[in-house]
DNA sequence: ATGGAGCTTCCCATCATGGCAAGGTCAAGC
DNA sequence: GCTTGACCTTGCCATGATGGGAAGCTCCAT
């Protein structure tokens, strides 16, 4: 089949699944002699797989890593739970930082009249001069999962 | 001050102020003769609300509708309780996002052996043909904030 | 006057994704 | 057989917020 059936049957679009050959995720697919690429049954499923990681929020590179354990018929399910389980700490992590965003704001907005008066403890407290530090202290990279 | 100063007493980097200001965020420093970008304590100030609204989880454009607002001595704060709750409302989405990936892991992981034999729920869940969506639907800008 | 710290601009990279454009291919209908 | 439209190809650009680095200028203290 097409990339366009292989794209509706695996749900990844075929901007996606060019991308995903042209980092190496996957390998390239075979080509007709025309240059269009063709898809086997068995590359939808890698697809597929693929997609159901990546809604898991894993990154390509961790999607990698998967697949490989996948294709590994003599891995060890203690390598795929470690991956599995170090993004769910990831995922935790980024929720208590959230957490801790809408806490805050909801606090703020809490005390916030929200009428046509102009005082807003919201305003007041970003423009807090004392130095209290930021709601999340860090700057690190995103947690994917739709983006 | 310079904008190494203004970096440090904000904990904005030199180089976001600039692209603050390439962007329009924040207007055009004045500059001395010799083309270095002069800050005044209120613009730090300005600086300071600018971080701590970014480490609230707020985009760029959103911080421009604060800054707006807080400048604006005829504001009401119904505006700025409307843009605080829009916000905790997208996080809050956000968060049910993650907790339903974390929630699925788990469960998976919690199925998982996770020794030296190779059987693992978890990818057979990854690679299962039955068509049951994404556990997060849309693919929808992310909801920055450490990212 | 020399050196080093700090400033300037400009370009590149990230990560996963979409959009657009120019051009080739295929299949269906006439 | 030819036209048409759907589909494919590659390539480039853009996103958002941020960091990195290079090349060159400025400032200040020795």
């Amino acid at each position: 089949m097409n990339i366009g059936e292989a794209s509706t049957a695996s749900g990844v679009s075929a901007k996606m699944i060019r991308y995903y050959e042209q980092i190496g995720l996957i390998p390239a697919a075979l080509r007709t002699e025309s240059g269009y690429r063709v898809y086997t049954a068995r590359d939808v499923e890698t697809l597929r797989f693929i997609r159901r990681a990546r809604d898991l929020g894993f990154s390509v590179e961790e999607m990698g890593t998967l697949l490989a354990l996948w294709q590994d018929k003599a891995r060890e399910s203690a390598d795929v739970k470690r991956v599995a389980l170090q993004h769910v700490a990831e995922i935790e992590k980024r929720i208590h930082e959230l957490e801790g965003m809408a806490r805050t704001l909801r606090h703020l907005a809490g005390h916030c009249h929200g009428d046509e008066r102009p005082d807003c403890p919201i305003l007041d407290d970003l423009a807090a001069i004392s130095e209290t530090g930021p709601a999340v202290p860090a700057r690190k990279p995103a947690l994917r999962g739709r983006n």
